[in-house]
DNA sequence: TTAAACCTGAGTAATTTACTTGGTTATATA
DNA sequence: TATATAACCAAGTAAATTACTCAGGTTTAA
């Protein structure tokens, strides 16, 4: 488990997803421009977030992406891991650098250490976050610095945002 | 607070210098050997975990490192903290990128994440790790592994494990 | 006095991050 | 059917970080 700003950058952009979920499909280009992070970065993003199908897609005019599942069953964990994709940096990865019976005091120490920070990241939801006052306050901040208007993608179809 | 195997070569290198705690200074070629870090990176390393105090050294012929203080005083966290010095990769550090009041929901979320993260490496010492089972075994094995005869500073010479 | 250790700083290859450019494919609406 | 919109895809890239190497120091104790 990696701790670095690509998984911030993913667990802030579900979170986007999740604050917008009763709505209809959100786009990358709306999530680009509230939380200032590069559309083609996002996409590289969601490209991995759609293989572990933490995410779902809607093509064409009025698409975007959707959870993949209820906020409250996605966890903090789940989403950073997509992303970080375990690079595996251990220099004895099953039978490597050390000598005999694969005793790499380093690899249990930090394999353990970071399991321990996973249960941890993994025992919060998305819709944990969702519910936190503050959230909700940033995000309505968000909503209020673009067009008052908000459009849902159902019946109002005069998006000129 | 970013979980990398920067910080793990760093928590790893503290960890052999509390299993070595109660002989004489450590020498970083030792830990060098033992761990399968470079001697010049373990130098940087203890370079920065000598300006936060977490380590003292002893210069010339017999010389080497010791911990700062006591092994069950020192975090985990705090040894992560001091080879990682928060680069601070958020794009609003103070009053950035976010339009009006400071207003970022990245930020705020992932100091939260991160603090609570901290506070749960914070709870786990060196002599916690110490006191495992799995890494005083490994730790045995490690010393078999070189000369069978190892010396210490002060006295009591004969420790074969 | 000399060797063992720490210390310093510069350089560097490999990797990762964060992004750009330039497309294609699918689909809703006019 | 045309067109706009959005997801998708691939390649390249600059900056940062990681994990080193190298080449010299300085300090101190045997």
């Amino acid at each position: 488990m990696r701790l670095t700003t690509k998984g911030r950058y993913a667990v802030t952009a579900m979170l986007d997803l999740a604050l917008h979920h009763d709505q209809g499909p959100t786009r990358l280009a709306g999530i680009s421009d509230r939380q200032g992070i590069s559309l083609s970065y996002l996409e590289q993003l969601f490209a991995q977030l759609r293989r572990q199908e933490l995410v779902t897609s809607v093509r064409g005019p009025g698409g975007g992406y959707h959870l993949g599942r209820q906020p409250d069953t996605i966890s903090v964990a789940e989403v950073i891991a997509a992303v970080n994709e375990d690079t595996d940096t251990t220099r004895c990865g099953g039978a490597g650098d050390c000598q005999e019976g694969e005793i790499c005091l380093t690899h249990h120490l930090w394999m353990d250490l970071s399991d321990q920070v996973r249960a941890f990241l993994q025992s919060i939801s998305l819709g944990d976050l969702v519910e936190r006052q503050d959230i909700r306050r940033v995000s309505m901040q968000q909503a209020m610095r673009n067009k008052p208007m908000e459009t849902t993608a159902e019946q109002i179809p005069a998006s000129n945002l």
